[in-house]
DNA sequence: AGATCATGTAACTTACGCGGTTACTAGACG
DNA sequence: CGTCTAGTAACCGCGTAAGTTACATGATCT
């Protein structure tokens, strides 16, 4: 997979869910399609179940499906849920630097701190509904 | 060090050249005043003169001073000569996934690609001559 | 009840990035 | 020429995250 994996992952998994939102799927139908391993699948998706997101059930016909309507549903829920904090993770300055350093990790820390709220505020703006279009010839044939 | 360490080190040692540009420091030195190593300091410093923001020289008076005034570097111009890309780092669409991936994944990459816009005019609008405002008791004693 | 299928986790392995380190070459200056 | 510096290549060690194996738990079917 490539960067930001978990983030991806989700969304790819919630925008199919979103097409079909009442079949079940199990982690390792969604792992083949994402071309990964059901134990990430349910590592990430957990994640989500904790959030509200997704609903799990065990047994036979156990799988995920959407626990909300799709356009209930923002990328920033999505992101939120996952802790990605893509801009300003971990930006706790130090406290026994010397002034310089302090006035600029303070600074800098500002900044990032305002465009992860932008970056978010930009996710609420667009559901898992939004972004779902079509359907997929790819996994779907 | 912590996350974001290469600019956390450009940063920091420009904020010091600015009290005093006049004055050679080695990496040696920087290497001190940061905690870490000369070489890593050579090489994070490196991108920064090969961006024109400092000046090297070699030999028994050598060292790295400022290339330019303090007030006409700005935190910007930093960021992008060290190559961080903290919001949209390698973006890259792949291009044989199916379309659901791929609108998701052109969606997401749009709206980093704008955050990552702002950032970097937030950061064009301090110099590093307005982010070291006094003298610094640690490092100048 | 027992078999089977799925989630839910823990524990381990592997891959990768990055800071740290060593060792060397190339200039500059005394 | 000797010494000091930058400039770089090569490697080590550590932390993080994905991938993997293994197993417990619970739901459903026969």
């Amino acid at each position: 997979m490539k960067r930001n994996s978990r983030l991806s992952l989700a969304l790819h998994t919630l925008s199919h869910m979103a097409g079909d939102p009442d079949r079940m799927r199990t982690s390792a139908d969604i792992a083949d399609h994402a071309g990964t391993n059901p134990v990430v699948v349910r590592r990430v998706l957990g994640k989500l179940r904790k959030a509200g997101l997704l609903y799990s059930e065990k047994g036979h016909s156990g799988g995920w499906r959407l626990a909300k309507t799709a356009d209930s549903i923002t990328l920033a829920d999505v992101y939120l849920a996952l802790d990605e904090r893509l801009v300003s993770g971990s930006s706790d300055v130090e406290p026994s630097l010397c002034s310089v350093e302090f006035g600029l990790q303070t600074r800098v820390a500002e900044i990032l701190e305002d465009i992860e709220h932008s970056l978010v505020d930009r996710l609420r703006h667009t559901t898992i509904a939004d972004v779902h279009p079509e359907t997929c010839r790819y996994c779907n044939p």
